[in-house]
DNA sequence: GTCTATATGTCGATAGAC
DNA sequence: GTCTATCGACATATAGAC
């Protein structure tokens, strides 16, 4: 009997990770408003009803995928707090070249400006909430070491620097780099976590 | 006849500006999927079939507006080209500001990440197409200037400085310090144009 | 697969200018 | 009195919810 409660658990999260999966997908593809339920259990590959079945909106689906994000990131910073002998502020660099990474892959769910429904929903999510604090303490902790030890700006307030961070993941000078074809993943990366940390000036100005 | 025809032509036009208006103020507010023409036409204090007499679409109306501020910028920078002694770096700073001032006055029309149909629609609009290019253009000229001179980075290609500056319109740090109460405009914007053109990192790290 | 709500786009009625 | 422009109710399609 236990068993076989396991196994239909872990049916239930495969289909679970597979709806998630898809939204994910959907929401880096089309954002939040332009992707419907329909594209959801076409891409999941199930019907509409089996959705409500464990989401009760669309909302609570991208909600899903959000948290997931977050998670994934978690789980990457746990990683990298680890290993020794890495300066803070290349665990920072890290972090903002996976989710660069994850958003050229296309699976970076965006969230889009200031949607009312998503944007109240995703604020009464305490899993949500929660993930999201995760990141954003263990940034912080790396954020504080790494001014202090002059290897960030220390006149940047570091819940500033937090959100430039945080804002990688939506950062839609990428999109457009990728799109011209001009310029191949790993680049566009590299440029862009060279203009986040180092800025626009050149040799000049410094 | 001629009188005639000119008062009529001026209360067209002030009527367009006040849908334009509409549309911007909405645009900014609550993004394009969001906006319906049902608020336009509430916020621009007429019925939605007038709204339709002059403008054929949804996707027509966001155009205009995004048309709009692309000439409001062109003006700016045309006014800034003819100050004399001003470094080009200094000149793109300007422009990087004047977005971002207006983007925390919610004037500041955001396209969203990738919307098909406003997507397709803003392609095949000529006038919004010829204005970004001005923009783009005269941008251009001053990246090339700044480079050269050393007060950009040399290494970063134009086109990526470029987009790095147009994306200041649309940065959502701005929006999250705004909401979080704890700063005023001009802190924020001067705490992004620094991040911008000086980066995140440190003494440590020059 | 069905239902309901809502959003876009249309059209005939109407009011006001000359 | 005619003509033009505005209004707002209506048709139609589509998307969320179950």
């Amino acid at each position: 009997m236990e068993q076989r409660l396991s196994v239909k658990e872990q049916l239930a999260r495969v289909r679970e990770d597979a709806i998630v999966s898809a939204v994910n997908r959907l929401l880096a593809r089309k954002g939040f408003e332009a992707m419907t339920v329909d594209d959801v259990a076409a891409e999941a590959g199930m019907a509409k009803g089996s959705l409500y079945k464990r989401f009760e909106s669309k909302e609570a689906l991208a909600a899903a995928a959000m948290t997931r994000v977050l998670e994934q990131a978690l789980s990457r910073m746990e990683q990298q707090a680890a290993r020794q002998g890495v300066a803070a502020v290349d665990q920072l660099r890290d972090v903002a070249r996976w989710s660069m990474q994850a958003l050229l892959a296309g699976e970076m769910p965006i969230l889009p400006a200031q949607n009312s429904t998503l944007r109240s929903s995703l604020l009464a999510d305490k899993t949500y909430l929660n993930r999201l604090n995760d990141v954003s303490e263990k940034l912080g902790e790396w954020i504080i070491e790494a001014q202090g030890r002059g290897d960030l700006d220390q006149r940047t307030p570091p819940e500033v620097v937090l959100w430039a961070l945080l804002a990688t993941a939506c950062d839609p000078v990428v999109a457009v780099m990728k799109t011209t074809g001009q310029y191949n993943d790993e680049d566009i990366v590299e440029m862009r976590i060279s203009t986040l940390f180092g800025g626009l000036s050149g040799a000049a100005s410094r």
